[in-house]
DNA sequence: CGATTATTTGACTATATGAGCATACGAGCA
DNA sequence: TGCTCGTATGCTCATATAGTCAAATAATCG
């Protein structure tokens, strides 16, 4: 088991990307198109410090690709893989919840946009 | 966006467990067969104690079941959406290693057990 | 019952990480 | 050049979490 412990180590880091209530906000706010910082910080709710912080880290990892347009820095998915894992756990979860429980749709609310994209 | 944080933060709390590299030695020692507690201890070389406390938070979360025999506790996957999370991760980041890296070898290697279990 | 084995739990420490404030950087514009 | 806007970063604090040790619980066996 040892020699696989950096193994285990790199899927945990990249899970951990996705273990941060702010930073799915910010994939939720990107799936769909590019969005600037600010968007972004208005998207998501977030200060805009904190949500420069998440995209540091979030394109450190390769999950987020960004390009500067003159004064603004466009953001983007690079890893669409990281949608299809938020798409696949928002089912999941959904599936534990009773159908009249109304926070079930809130789930299912958040996968066509990820679908959309993957198309 | 508001009215979602409580998906968000759901969504989080179930990568969170898949964020940790114990708790994905624990994964892949139960993925083909449940295990006694001692058993999990011995494959994945971490303390007893220490393996013990994630198992209850893997419990907790849904991700393990369990069952009493005598004296054992039998752990086993209850979750098999966060098998499937494991292989698609292993998979994604062994295609960002060069063929040639030793290392790509190790992440595709944990693929086939699970796969295994899913047939 | 007491002793042994398997597992969990309470208390504690160390470390990592998210958040906020102030400030710095970089690009465009007057 | 200096100003402003958009974005990133150093510093700090607060909190969460992994890890360890010792002790508690639970089941079996003598």
């Amino acid at each position: 088991m040892e020699e696989l412990d950096a193994v285990f180590d790199s899927v945990a880091a990249y899970f951990s990307v996705l273990s941060e209530p702010t930073r799915l906000k910010i994939m939720h706010a990107v799936c769909d198109a590019e969005q600037t910082v600010s968007q972004i910080v208005v998207a998501t709710g977030a200060t805009q410090t904190n949500v420069s912080r998440h995209l540091g880290l979030m394109y450190r990892h390769g999950v987020l690709a960004r390009r500067r347009d003159g004064n603004q820095i466009y953001y983007r998915v690079a890893d669409e893989t990281m949608v299809e894992l938020c798409r696949s756990v928002c089912n999941r979860i959904a599936s534990t919840i009773d159908e009249r429980q109304p926070l079930r749709r809130q789930f299912l609310k958040l996968i066509p946009a990820a679908r959309k994209r993957a198309a």
